[in-house]
DNA sequence: TAGATTGTTAATCGATTAACAATC
DNA sequence: TAGATTGTTAATCGATTAACAATC
């Protein structure tokens, strides 16, 4: 079992993976620390020690590989595997993020949307049905779905949470305004956006008060 | 003007704003530091030392005052004020946000949405309509836009923010895929789902590489 | 007053940066 | 080989936690 890395290291993973993508469509094969850090807004140092605490991916006197570093980061990050994924909440979020490009180009495959609302059930987003919530256990068990997006209002998070655990989802990525409690062997990613807009508001402020 | 306050402590302020409304509506009139700090996770020591970056806002015996917090709160995050807000790029998620009702509530008030597709030119998004990008200096200037979010593609993310500043956006919200750059008097707060995405993908497969 | 809890200083912990020997 | 740049250890910096005097 790896030595536990923090989880400041590990939100920037995600920064480095794309950078390097920028790096191989611009046709770069070859970067050191240094140049990494003018483009990326890390310093070298940190980079160095960053990706040390996944393994030695560089080379003295020539730095790294763009592509081999690229593809370590992608299994470093799970972006190798490939995740069946369903949408709770089919409301103007659920539809948005069933159709986002970023999200369906890489390895979650969005199976299926669920809404309680019957307006909204049976309605096509793309190729995928909306379905009744009635039917989740199943779909969850039958098609080995491991992600699951909560986008209902706040009221219905928590109780969503613990159903889709209870069917056996690992993974959650709540975009409901409020922070969801799980077992810890369930993982979870918030994304707040009215905190995220919250911030800007302050920045905006700040000084002028 | 006051001392520079950390962008860690920054982010944790919109959470104690939130707990605090759901106390109010719970009608919990009056919390310790301690008490708040079961419920939001945080230790009792840096609750205090988060708010006392800016006012003593408690009572040493008694703690703090519910209601006068949140609204002390609410004023720290510009929460009392109203900002006009435009949404560039009316694809699914432009769409989204321009419907998210947390946004809504609050004061930011989504004014307009621009895009360059000739199909979505015209086009109602509940009461607003989208305008060809043509007409968004114009509009910036005359309805006294102050908050732009962008939700164009990646390509077209740093250009479009460079326009936008131009015209005279103090605060972009950054949805595209990509960092952009701006002047230092320009605020920016960066919302990379994908990024987050693949941090929830990292965690799923952490301890079994 | 006695008890509770703050505001704030001091101690600790963790993350970032600097430095440099190892080595390609 | 000489130059470049890593991997890693040590130093610094900043953020969190602990402690406690002040005080309601």
């Amino acid at each position: 079992m790896s030595k536990k890395v923090s989880m400041a290291v590990i939100r920037r993973l995600p920064k480095y993976h794309r950078y390097l993508a920028d790096l191989l469509d611009k046709e770069v094969y070859r970067i050191s620390s240094k140049e990494l850090s003018e483009i990326i807004g890390f310093t070298a140092s940190q980079i160095r020690q960053d990706l040390n605490n996944f393994g030695g991916f560089g080379q003295q006197g020539y730095g790294y590989n763009v592509e081999e570093l690229y593809n370590e980061l992608s299994k470093i990050l799970g972006l190798d595997k490939s995740y069946n994924t369903i949408i709770l909440g089919a409301g103007n979020l659920g539809q948005a993020l069933a159709n986002y490009s970023g999200f369906r180009r890489s390895g979650f495959k969005v199976k299926a949307l669920f809404d309680i609302n019957p307006r909204l059930v049976g309605i096509k987003i793309q190729d995928l049905e909306v379905m009744d919530v009635e039917k989740m256990e199943e779909f969850i068990k039958k098609e080995d779905i491991t992600i699951a997006v909560i986008c209902t209002p706040k009221e219905k998070a928590q109780e969503s949470a613990n159903k889709l655990i209870e069917y056996g989802i690992k993974g959650i990525w709540n975009f409901a305004p409020m922070d969801i409690t799980v077992p810890e062997n369930i993982k979870v990613e918030e994304v707040n956006l009215s905190e995220s807009l919250y911030v800007l508001s302050y920045m905006l402020n700040d000084g002028l008060m």
